[in-house]
DNA sequence: CAAAACGTTGACCGATTGGTCAACATCGAC
DNA sequence: GTCGATGTTGACCAATCGGTCAACGTTTTG
């Protein structure tokens, strides 16, 4: 009847749960070198012998949320499908995209910590699972190229364009706020938006680029 | 006829230029709090107690060279000029901020850090400083887009995305690379051309978003 | 209810870090 | 070349950090 995966009593699930929880958000805000672990045994509610109780070391609890990240943070782009309408496909991630920036900032800014280091702790799974599924999804895309169904873009950098896009109103939205001002709108409405503008005029089938020089 | 602005000696100078080198470089790959002084000294060359005695402290070098980074940062945007061609202004300010990421890419990481961090430190100057440019060139770009010279989409988030996409390049340089793979071609050539084309179709005049759903 | 397993913590430890200081070395002006 | 100003450093310090440990609660199980 029990689950019995990993954690065997209830307080250790518990646990366990709190400390990533409170990982999370010191980890996210200072960086792995800038977090402590008193700040996250206070933040969990917890001492910090009774943290490393159920975890082994620092490294350990920031591993962990690394290991489960990747997965969710790639779930939108494995859902792009082949063999649905291109703009609806393109346009629908961008959306969800967007959305999860806004849902886990604290998520992407982990993130963004450890390909800033120079990913680390994750290069691997950069050049393994990561490259694998962009090139799979990326010939989709030139297929749907090649049937003149959406404009013609280098697809990979058409990804790359997508993920900074979206990530840059999550990590960098302190910046994001001060300029638009403490009066400013809401900015993912706005975000929203000018993506949708943007992926629809860029993909439109038949765009051409405007002529810029000479 | 000797400057004499601040630095005294020859030799003042020639350790504060190679102090302020060895912290771009480390503070760019580690962060703020990942960076130690003795990593800073040793590759400027110098001890730590010789370095403490061109610098007050760790901050203090830190500061230094935040302090320089934004008016370069925003040197491109500030030329963009109102009296020029609009889609050309626009294009080569994102030309001009995409060879920025290129060439100094310990700069943008450095700026990338910051703000992560919720830019405890110039977090002022970007309400300040950086809120009035962006308002001021975001009013030029608003009144281009009344006169029918670029297509509408909102200035603010326009600049936004100049940003993140450009910046990408050089904090994500690792992600970017992995993904293309260790014989993928050189990334910047092909971000430019992704790049121009991309806004020359967004900004193409009487361009519309395709139609997407429904 | 006993005892074994599980859970918790104050006190402590070695390593690292930012920063100090007194002593020494070098340089530049006269 | 001498002497004061400038530059340099080994040794040291206090604070912080990740991690340990022995002792003490608490829960679960027979």
């Amino acid at each position: 009847m029990a689950t019995m995966r990993r954690a065997r009593t209830r307080i250790q699930q518990e646990n366990r749960q709190a400390i990533l929880a409170a990982a999370l958000e010191v980890f996210a805000a200072q960086g792995f070198r800038g977090a402590t672990l008193d700040q996250i045994a206070e933040a969990a509610g917890l001492s910090k012998p009774n943290l490393l109780y159920y975890f082994p070391s620092k490294e350990a609890i920031h591993a962990d949320l690394l290991e489960g990240l990747l997965d969710i943070w790639l779930a939108p782009l494995r859902a792009l499908d082949p063999a649905g309408d291109p703009r609806t496909e393109v346009l629908r991630y961008v959306r969800r995209k967007l959305e999860m920036s806004r849902e886990m900032p604290r998520e992407s800014r982990l993130f963004a910590y450890e390909i800033l280091q120079g990913a680390p702790r994750l290069g691997p799974l950069l050049s393994g699972t990561l490259r694998t599924l962009v090139a799979e999804k990326a010939a989709v895309l030139a297929r749907w190229m090649d049937e003149g169904r959406i404009a013609r873009v280098h697809p990979v950098h058409l990804i790359f364009s997508i993920w900074a896009l979206t990530q840059h109103y999550a990590d960098f939205e302190v910046q994001v706020r001060a300029v638009l001002g403490p009066e400013g709108a809401d900015p993912w409405p706005e975000a929203e938006a000018f993506l949708e503008s943007l992926y629809g005029r860029l993909l439109a089938p038949g765009a051409r680029d405007a002529l810029t020089s000479r």
